[in-house]
Order: structure tokens, then C-alpha cells, then sequence
DNA sequence: ATACTAGGGTTGTTCTAGTGAACCCAGCTG
DNA sequence: CAGCTGGGTTCACTAGAACAACCCTAGTAT
């Protein structure tokens, strides 16, 4: 991994940097939607995506070792498991329902969008991003950013980064 | 760009891994957040990441050909330009705030989060995602998926396609 | 004249993530 | 006994992503 040496030597730290170390690669997010489909076998999930075995099984091992999978045995006579996700990992269900919405209203051509989400309201729907506190829209000019308490100390004195939170 | 390829013979399409296509490496994230924090030039956010010039160049030039940032001159003297987001741009705020949210909430150490986001009510908050039409959470196990209109249909009648939408 | 700035482009090297193919093993099936 | 399935592991290879370092152009300040 890569990755955590640039998180660790990051000049400016940041849940998205932090995300992106675990999960920025190409194939997890794919892995985790088949997941979040119901599709929960190694094979299932290798015919489904078309990823290498290897591949899929760093994944499948780094997503449980981050404890967004659960390996569980769901027969024993020749034992088998399934992945199921945790609490962590169906968490993670909002990051792609924002791609999605994110894909279906730029990325996609003519013939429309290739996967619809239905809600339990019953309605086709998509995911929107309120305010936690106050329910209104969450977007880029209604929201600013300062330094929380886990802020670099380092960091925090140089000039440079207190121009940004201003 | 292997990963047109990918998606080009992707078994299955959605807008994650379309998504993913265009944004989904290390960096792509991370300069939109500094964009999104208002550090527009070149050299600051070259700076403020330690990314190396030429990644960054080519960052900077997909994003720009992909419509998410426009490069508009800011002084006309020695020819100097800055990147601003565009709609399309901006619009993928709620899938960083979505992914702060995920690290915030499962990757933080005891110290607290790195930084906080307030919003335009004056709260302390964070990205809540909810269902477009009713405005209920919009979580793994209230949303189903269905095919939709732009499903390839090549693929629409393979049995293990069908399996995953019942 | 010199040096410095902003915003890149170019070159060459390294490194690693992903790949296909083969192999392995356990346990059912015929 | 042979072969299939599920769930992997090991190996050798390669495309391309990131990097450092340097060059370039215009203007500006010293």
C-alpha cells in the first residue's frame, strides 16, 4: 500500500485522503456495490465483474481486515463462506449513492440512466445531500470548512493553511 | 486511460464505475477538494498537496476537458489563469461530503476529525443523505435497484443479470 | 544583467496494481 | 475413480501512473 505512505507524509490531512487510502483504487467500490446487490460469493462477484481472482481476493481480504466485510460461513460439510457487511461497510452505501447521482445526472447518454433505485417510499428516487442539522441542501456554497480538533498541530502555524480557513 | 477499456467491456455498467473512470484515482479527489476550498492556481495547489507538477498538469487538463473546472484568465499581462468550478464541478460536492462523512465518522482517531464543516444555518454538521422524493435516510436496505432505461441490452437477458434485480 | 514568479511541458526512471494462466485442495456427484 | 464446484494462491509479465529534475516563456522587480 502505497497509499498510507502519502497519507502519513500528506501535507494536509483529510477524511477524503484518508477514504482514498482504503478504498481509492479502482475495483473496491465495484466489489463493495456487488456487495451492497446481494451478491455475496467469491465467484459470483469474480463472473459478475470481470476482475481477476488474485485481484478480487487482496480486495475481499483488505475490505475484511478494514472491517467493512464479514466472512461468514454460511454452510459447513465443505466449508464456504459468503462476505456480508458490517455496520462500517453498509455505512458506505451514501459515498455511492452520491456517485451514482452524481454519474446518472452528468455521465449518462441519451437512452438514460442503466441502473433506477427505488426507495421504500416507493417512489424512483436518488440520493440527496442535506444538512444533518437543519435538512436544507449541503452543497459547496452553503458549507464552509475550519480546522476541527484533530487538526495537525504542525500544520496549523504556518500561513499558508490559515489562509484557507478564513 | 486503461480504465475506458474496463468499462468499454465492462460485464456490468453503472455510474460508479463511470464515475470512477473519470475521478476515481488518487489525486482527482483531493484537487477538487482544494478547488472547493478555494484554492484555484496552479502553484497552491501544487503546494498545499506535494503532488508532482506534471500529475498535476494532467489533472488539471482532464478535469478542464471533462467540464468539471473551467480555466479562466484572472490577469491578461503575463497571461495568468485560474481553475473555477463549473456546475458539473460543483455538483460533486456531495460525493466528497459523503466520503468525509465515511472517514470523519469510522477512520478518526481520538484526537477528533481533521477538520469541520459548518453550514449556511450556522451548525456544525455533516453530509446526510436522504431519499430525493420523501426525504427519509437513503441507506443499503432502503433502496432497491432496477434495471433502467439505459441498460445494455445485450446483457438484459442473461439470467444471472435478471437474478440480481428480484 | 540578473533573478524571480506563475504556469506549465518534456524526459527518463521507478514502481506497483492489475492481468491471465496455472495450480491447489476439499468435498460432493456420477 | 474422474470430474466438477467453490474458494482461493502463486507466478511471471506489463501498462501506465507517479515522480524528480530540468527546460521554457513572459513579465516584473532589483
Amino acid at each position: 500500500m502505497t497509499r498510507m505512505k502519502r497519507t502519513a507524509l500528506g501535507r494536509f490531512p483529510c477524511s477524503v485522503a484518508r477514504t482514498m487510502d482504503l478504498l481509492g483504487d479502482w475495483w473496491t467500490p465495484l466489489v463493495l456495490r456487488e456487495v451492497f446487490y446481494g451478491v455475496h460469493r467469491f465467484d459470483e462477484i469474480q463472473r459478475a465483474l470481470g476482475i481477476a481472482r488474485n485481484t478480487l481476493a487482496d480486495r475481499l481480504t483488505r475490505l475484511t481486515a478494514e472491517g467493512l466485510l464479514d466472512r461468514v460461513p454460511y454452510q459447513d460439510k465443505p466449508a464456504r463462506h459468503e462476505y456480508v457487511l458490517t455496520e462500517k461497510g453498509r455505512d458506505f452505501f451514501p459515498v455511492l449513492a452520491a456517485m451514482v447521482r452524481w454519474g446518472d445526472k452528468w455521465l449518462t447518454a441519451e437512452e438514460g440512466v442503466p441502473v433506477d433505485l427505488v426507495h421504500s417510499c416507493g417512489q424512483r428516487a436518488h440520493a440527496k445531500t442535506v444538512c444533518s442539522e437543519c435538512g436544507e441542501l449541503f452543497t459547496a456554497d452553503t458549507v464552509r470548512s475550519r480546522m476541527g480538533p484533530g487538526f495537525p498541530a504542525e500544520l496549523a502555524g504556518k500561513p499558508e493553511v490559515q489562509a484557507r480557513f478564513t
